[in-house]
DNA sequence: AGGAACGTTGACAGCGCTACCAGCACAGAC
DNA sequence: GTCTGTGCTGGTAGCGCTGTCAACGTTCCT
């Protein structure tokens, strides 16, 4: 039951080097920039190194040169579907490269977030990214003040730290307003959870649609700072029903809370989209499932985690993308749940947002 | 737009000692191990670190100890919902110790796998926690000979390379099909995508329960080594329905494909539980918000992730737990997609499975 | 009183690698 | 033939920290 106690068989560098007959730095040179060697060192070198099975050993990599391979990561969570799907873009673009991933969860909280930076700055990570635009003023001047490229994600905005890939959430949510309201929509629900800054400007677009059209009423909305849930997204729509029982068509600030409604719905024998009309956020894949099929914002948060992490190590190598700031727009998919015409499973597309489009400055609206 | 570019203020160790007025090894000892000092050094050299702002460099540290503060975990899969909550559980337990996590995706090949281990080995890890049980003897030998502590976790087995923490999925499906013997089905059909080796025992679990009952038939059966999905569950079932319409239940590898069922059903207009009968696995949140609400096999995810940490973190500062094979459990939850009665939202838990008991041999079947 | 035992502290010597700079050989220009 | 430039290579000197061991003072025991 004892646990193992292997002698750590290490491989040196050095070794490499006697065994190919050359200097350890020649051999060092080689696994940081072969080009530099003659081809005859070179290979072996590389022979010397395959045979005793070297592998480099980071920590003295790192305290001698003054740098790490480490890429840091700063996201609010982990449940969310959402951040998993940009995670593993970022892992994906992460595992071709020679840097190595470090995660950390903010937990939605701006304070732990500064925490956590003022860590991974100390550690001089080769580069950082970050989720959104509202940092303290505090994480901010120390974002300013690092030594290494930076990506913000998730949302665009005015003062990129550095680089930035995102969409505008005020402007899908308008988008997904502007839908309901060409279904001939007119009192439009909003349901939000978790309040998170993206949300809230989801919120902030709805609003000003809503407004834009003379139809804005506070008690069209409900929101909480719970975290989502889809038993959540039935229990803040049977808020709303109590709110304002006249209601037409409800935008749910994701899809989650839309798959809720839909049941709740179903619960209540209420007739979608006939009676109601639901539009939620993201596109998860089980939208295009459900029964009725459930309309709703396509984002491109694989795309955007994996553009993220290229562009970084891009950034890192020395060559800086000539866009910092990239907006990937989104898409409006209609389904049956808020086609007039109750189309059947054909999933009719109203494009909009800039999807996929390079833009120099932020789209944003604040 | 250029990058920023500060000089790298950096406070040294020795810096520290100097103004506490010790010497530099006593500072480091401070930050090891605090009770080894004298109250009147221990704050000393507390204050001028606070002073300073000092942060130890890891690099450093790693080198000179001939030993890094990492764990590295192994996972399939970024993408599914039940490895996102035992990471969870892993990331919450790693944030109150010194030790950082290193993420690796095994993309559910043990090939890869085994690449992975070799290069997490050579940096010698503080203790590492790999996914099931089915590594590559290669990947087994490393394990073996590894110079840490190690958990294996999602289930429990003969031969524990060290630690385990996990359920039989073998006995979790066993109980699956027993709840739907009880319930009065006999016609049991298995729906599974992905096959991974977990997938697969529980399907070793399902046929050998129908063998038992006399019932097993092959054409019950429809799997693929597909990705599951909500949307991959209904076009299962379709294939199921057509092999053997007689069915009057499904027991589903997952809850995505559980969901599936459920709206293909209500595109097919087939009652349930009237009809067909629908159990699920893991028992994600949705599963009590649907319509009707769907059963399924409620496994600790978050929990199995946190323990692991724990227990690892545990075992690398000296502590080994007393059990070193934990049997998580999991419990079978009726809900109305497999109530004969049609019990309204109220969840009968009908129990099984050695739930938060800790057993000193894994309770596996193979 | 002598000595063992303990708690606390510091000197020394690297951990394995790379930055920096010097040096060498050779090619081409004058 | 000398000079300059280029490509490749190696020596030296750490990076910032900790393991090991010795030394010190104090307490406690016999």
């Amino acid at each position: 039951m004892g646990r193992k106690r292997t002698k750590s068989g290490k491989i040196r560098l050095a070794e490499v080097a006697e065994l190919a007959g050359v200097s350890p730095i020649t051999a060092s040179r080689f696994f940081r920039n072969p080009e530099a060697l003659s081809v005859a060192k070179r290979t072996r070198v590389e022979s010397a190194a395959k045979e005793l099975g070297y592998v480099p050993n980071l920590a003295a990599r790192a305290l001698a040169s003054q740098r790490t391979e480490v890429i840091g990561v700063l996201i609010p969570s982990l449940t969310n579907n959402v951040f998993s799907d940009v995670l593993r873009g970022i892992y994906d673009a992460s595992e071709s490269s020679r840097y190595s991933i470090q995660l950390s969860n903010t937990r939605y909280s701006i304070l732990q977030e500064e925490k956590l930076l003022r860590l991974f700055l100390a550690q001089k990570p080769a580069g950082l990214i970050v989720t959104g635009i509202d940092q303290t003023a505090e994480s901010r001047a120390m974002l300013d003040a690092a030594d290494c490229p930076i990506v913000q994600i998730m949302e665009i905005g005015p003062n990129p730290v550095d680089m930035m890939i995102g969409f505008s959430h005020y402007d899908a949510a308008r988008a997904a307003i502007a839908h309901l309201f060409a279904q001939g929509h007119r009192k439009i629900g909003f349901v939000g959870a978790r309040m998170d800054p993206r949300v809230q400007r989801r919120l902030d677009g709805y609003v000003s649609a809503m407004k834009d059209a003379g139809l804005f009423e506070q008690r069209l909305v409900v929101t909480t700072a719970t975290p989502t849930s889809v038993t959540l997204g039935a229990a803040l729509f049977t808020d709303l029903l109590a709110q304002e029982p006249g209601m037409d068509a409800v935008f749910c600030a994701n899809d989650d809370l839309a798959l809720g409604v839909l049941f709740e719905c179903r619960r209540r024998e209420i007739a979608i989209p006939e009676q109601i009309a639901i539009v939620g956020f993201n596109d998860l894949e089980f939208m295009a499932s459900t029964v009725p099929t459930l309309s709703s914002v396509r984002t491109n948060r694989y795309e955007m985690g994996n553009t993220a992490a290229a562009m970084l190590i891009e950034a890192i190598d020395g060559r800086r993308p000539q866009h910092p700031v990239l907006d990937l727009g989104f898409k409006v998919i209609e389904r049956q749940s808020s086609s007039a015409r109750r189309s059947d499973n054909r999933p009719a597309v109203s494009g909009a947002g800039a999807a996929n489009k390079l833009v120099a400055l932020p789209s944003g609206h604040d």
